[in-house]
DNA sequence: ATCAAGATGTTATACTATAACAATAGATCG
DNA sequence: CGATCTATTGTTATAGTATAACATCTTGAT
């Protein structure tokens, strides 16, 4: 199984997975990916990612994360979390979400990869596909409108397999 | 060629194409729609979906589309505006674009579709492709992972052919 | 003519994001 | 060590996007 695979599941097991050790894991990457770089994850940025990964596998906005925020960082103000934001989206750590205007963390930092996601409009976790197959086709049909593509949007809504079970 | 690809090359061509003649035709097809769907295209609507369709194939702001309004329409606000905006949404006229928030008009709103689009980052062009190959491919992926997709945002930004040609 | 439903008017406000400049902290080099 | 340069954070103000809530007016049906 891909590695993307193995993340999408995991974030679409709902309270199947620990967590707890999944926040922990992510920032411990980020530090590794962070000094290997030679950038800063400064307090501020590690505790915002560290925010991000706390809302779950759901995207949150950046209003929500300030409010969240100033618990411990008196000061902060809307520059303050979108500097935050703007350093961790450039380091590949977090995704914006575009239907949502909301972030969500990356679960492969490693990979170069553009976000793909699986949004389910119930419990509204957002889940990391990045398929080859679906960047292939999206080139593909760029190609012949003679189009040369880089970034690219691809955000699906729909029911995630918990939901689509508890609703059915 | 399918339709889509006709009127996606035909949006890409820039100067190329009589867009007089493109936008009138578009409003002539939402009167007919509307008309066949007993709905309302009322002035506003209609001035509101011409505004769209003036910007060229380029999307448009909602506030951008509230500073032309007000010339012949002076009591015009937010939400007269967002109001005509949700409509044409709702009737298939335009379509939003998540990643730029605007606006642009729909090239086919007879056929039943979500929208993709092709972004031109130099000219702001946005060519919608509809490509069921592109569909197919999130579909698939998204059933893999159990997840079952309702709406879609595929936005690619890029060079369109004349861009790429032009700054080449 | 009356009535109900839909459309628009109106005011206020919520939410999202950035500009511009000041102050501070960290790294680098002599 | 201390000077200096750069990156980071602080601070204030404002721009840009969107909706809530309620009033009024139009339209079409009876």
């Amino acid at each position: 199984m891909s590695k993307f695979r193995e993340t999408a599941m995991k974030s679409l097991s709902g309270d199947g997975h620990d967590h707890g050790s999944c926040v922990a894991e992510a920032l411990q990457r980020a530090e590794a990916i962070c000094a290997a770089r030679g950038v800063r994850l400064t307090k501020l940025r590690r505790h915002v990612l560290e925010l991000v990964w706390e809302s779950g596998h759901a995207p949150i906005g950046a209003y929500d994360l300030l409010r969240r925020l100033d618990k411990e960082h008196a000061s902060a103000v809307p520059p303050t979390v979108y500097r935050a934001l703007d350093f961790l989206i450039e380091q590949g750590l977090v995704h914006r979400i575009e239907s949502l205007n909301a972030f969500v963390g990356c679960a492969s930092p490693q990979e170069d990869h553009v976000g793909q996601f699986l949004i389910c409009r119930n419990c509204g976790t957002a889940a990391e596909m990045n398929d080859e197959r679906i960047d292939r086709a999206i080139n593909k049909v760029a190609a012949e409108l003679g189009f040369v593509a880089d970034g690219r949007v691809v955000e699906v809504r729909g029911l995630c397999p918990s939901c689509r079970s508890s609703e059915a």
